[in-house]
DNA sequence: TAAACGATTAGCT
DNA sequence: GCTAATCGTTTAT
């Protein structure tokens, strides 16, 4: 049951100006890094402050879809910069991500968590409506069809940079098994939208 | 054609 | 803190 949980006014847009597709014609992880304090906004929707983000990186990442070659679900990935890559996590769940580097180069970043951002005159938005990637794909009414729409040239969906740049954190990536100890995780510390995923598989490395 | 797995979340203990 | 639910994609037969 698709729920957009968020509905900003048609006509407001979220200050400053948005990210050219150029943004994104670098590595994965120095897009994410950049990226944590921007603000994802739908037209007509809403959005909010991102601040959880994950690099998926076009070699040596066993945990990038890509790994294992070209296939008819991870196509979007080998488009241009700016392109978006949306797929289905466990059937169910609409996730979200953004394809980095150059076309024919796999890389993209995963927007795990935003902060939702209330229009004028909206009420206080509930900081969790957007704390974990299927529930971005959620707050943003999004769907498969989404699956290599380019940013800017749709103008229904993008990212904007209002001049906010945040010391952000790098930490493990999460919910996967493989490539877990890359540092490619990158937050805002301390923001209540984080998400709260659980970190599966990994084993108890507390003394005894 | 069949089986396993997952870039997760919600709900219950 | 732990587990069930849920189904498309990928990989194996």
């Amino acid at each position: 049951m698709p729920v957009v949980a968020i509905g900003a006014p048609r006509s407001w847009r979220p200050p400053g100006s948005p990210l050219r597709p150029d943004f994104f014609d670098r590595s994965a992880d120095q897009v994410a890094a950049d990226l944590v304090g921007k603000i994802l906004w739908r037209d007509g929707v809403g959005g909010g402050r991102l601040v959880e983000v994950e690099a998926y990186l076009p070699s040596d990442d066993p945990a990038c879809h890509a790994a294992r070659g070209r296939t008819r679900r991870n196509d979007a990935m080998f488009g241009r910069p700016g392109t978006v890559y949306v797929y289905l996590s466990y059937g169910i769940h609409v996730l979200l991500n953004l394809v980095c580097e150059s076309e024919g180069v796999p890389a993209a970043v995963l927007m795990r968590a935003f902060e939702p951002l209330a229009s004028p005159g909206e009420p206080r938005l509930d900081p969790r409506v957007a704390a974990g990637p299927g529930l971005v794909g959620r707050a943003l009414g999004l769907d498969l069809s989404w699956n290599g729409v380019r940013l800017g040239c749709e103008a229904r969906l993008g990212v904007f940079d209002d001049g906010f740049a945040p010391a952000v954190e790098t930490t493990e990536r999460i919910g996967i098994s493989m490539g877990r100890s890359l540092p490619l995780r990158f937050i805002l510390p301390g923001s209540r939208s984080l998400s709260r995923a659980p970190r599966r598989g990994i084993p108890a490395g507390r003394p005894s």
